[in-house]
DNA sequence: TGCGTATATGCCAATATTAACATATTGTCA
DNA sequence: TGACAATATGTTAATATTGGCATATACGCA
């Protein structure tokens, strides 16, 4: 892997790295929904979720659609979903690791 | 998934959302190394590498373990290699999405 | 046209992240 | 013990991220 693979990769990483915009993503993995679906299932301030949704628009994770009054988003790559599934691996492998390492010290 | 769930993944994204991080674990993804190894192979400051091995070791994404004066690292987490391919596949879809866009725009 | 609703954007302050440098720590060996 | 090698840590300044608030934009409808 070289390093603009790596920059690039990080960059990604960034964009998920929001528990904001982890919500999202994770509310539109079957569906489309509207801002206002948005901010009442997930809490935050409308102009937060606004401004998390532009984030993911202007890097292609979701793209949007005008219906009169209502915006609607869905998700550009189901993938990211698959994604997220791994990173939870990712923390289960952690806990499994450090629950050993603890149960080996009671052992001693 | 909980608020609390989407917290402790965006937390974990944060930790591998880093260039040089994002080097370290590539690099240990099938054999541990000294620091200097490292340093060696990234081609960051010995200090900076230090830094995001502690982040790393913090946050038991790897392991350290002393021999004489060096310090091997070691991958705690294979999955977390996994992971990035995963974040691979993303960026592939999302790259494949925007072709496919492109070239409708052209047939039109 | 004017008003209400849905959504987006600009600005600011608080906080987090990072690299760079200097210095400290830990071990080896003479 | 002293000098050196490998690694870690403290401090600081620059930059990035975020939330909160105010305001702007876009649309529908009377």
């Amino acid at each position: 892997m070289s390093q603009k693979e790596f920059s690039d990769q990080a960059k990604l990483l960034k964009i998920l790295a929001n528990e904001v915009r982890l919500a999202i993503i994770y509310s539109l993995k079957d569906t489309e929904k509207t801002v206002s679906e948005l901010v009442e299932e997930i809490g935050s301030e409308q102009s937060i979720i606004s401004k998390h949704l532009s984030l993911l628009r202007l890097n292609n994770i979701v793209a949007d659609r005008r219906e009169g009054n209502n915006i609607y988003y869905k998700l550009l790559t189901p993938c990211a979903v698959k994604f997220l599934s791994c990173a939870t691996d990712v923390m289960r492998e952690k806990k499994e690791y450090l629950l050993k390492i603890i149960n080996q010290k009671h052992q001693r």
